[in-house]
DNA sequence: CTTTGTGCAAAGGCTTTGCATGCTT
DNA sequence: AAGCATGCAAAGCCTTTGCACAAAG
């Protein structure tokens, strides 16, 4: 049906809002609810509605150009994909995130899924601690 | 302040809906949410408020005795401890669970939070894929 | 001009909390 | 008898959806 087509995603229309949530979530460059960025963008003056910021965020979740992943409070947390995977560690109570390659972790999750017939294979891996820091303020 | 104590924990009072949730969880022997538990509860016939059951879970968490883990739609998930640590695999699309050994994912993460210095680490790891009965079914 | 995106407000689902009552200690 | 646990219902929070209007193609 769509002969010429190279891409089987509906066409997006690019707005001014659509770019801001893009933008605020490059600049957060870690993870943030979607409530996080919509606080964010009011105060940076750019008026876009919480709906929107959620529709937004969908969009570019399905666009695969951000990752979601639900925070332990069940908030979802939202961050730009980076070209290269890789998972974090989350200081539980500073909140500071650090990113790590994984690929063991990767070579793993393949090889499990693999051994039981499993295609597709997806994973979530997050890490949480107690950072240096915060373990000697206490 | 608390002398011959052995435990920090607050004295958890053994109730009939405190069991029966305990029971219920461990019948199931894979990941439930609460509202799943309190509908089998109900279904075969011990009557457990919802908000009792929501309880009963947290201080089960707190005594480590169940661990908790979101599910990607936000609705929390339950699943007794085992003595041996291991994490699941699932399918997108007949939810079928496997158990699999995390010797290696065990090892990497500790590894990687204590290059970075974090402490009482925990990892959450979860691989999700399409199993080949689905696969084969398409 | 037609289609898609936006904003506002209402609805929806899961979870937590307040308060009176019952059960455990 | 004192105190935690329970039940019910109401409230809370994050997220999604309906509808009219505005903007993009």
């Amino acid at each position: 049906m769509s002969g010429t087509d190279q891409t089987d995603v509906p066409a997006r229309r690019p707005t001014r809002q659509r770019s801001a949530v893009l933008a605020a979530l490059e600049e957060r460059d870690g993870f943030c609810s979607a409530q996080d960025l919509h606080a964010q963008l009011r105060a940076r003056g750019d008026a876009v509605g919480l709906a929107t910021v959620y529709r937004a965020l969908q969009a570019l979740v399905e666009d695969a150009q951000v990752d979601v992943l639900r925070g332990g409070d069940g908030e979802a947390v939202y961050r730009r994909c980076s070209t290269v995977h890789h998972h974090h560690l989350v200081c539980r109570s500073c909140g500071r995130t650090v990113e790590v390659a994984d690929a063991p972790v990767e070579r793993w999750a393949a090889r499990v899924a693999a051994e039981h017939g499993f295609a597709e294979v997806e994973h979530q891996v997050e890490v949480f601690g107690i950072c240096a820091d915060c373990a000697t303020a206490r």
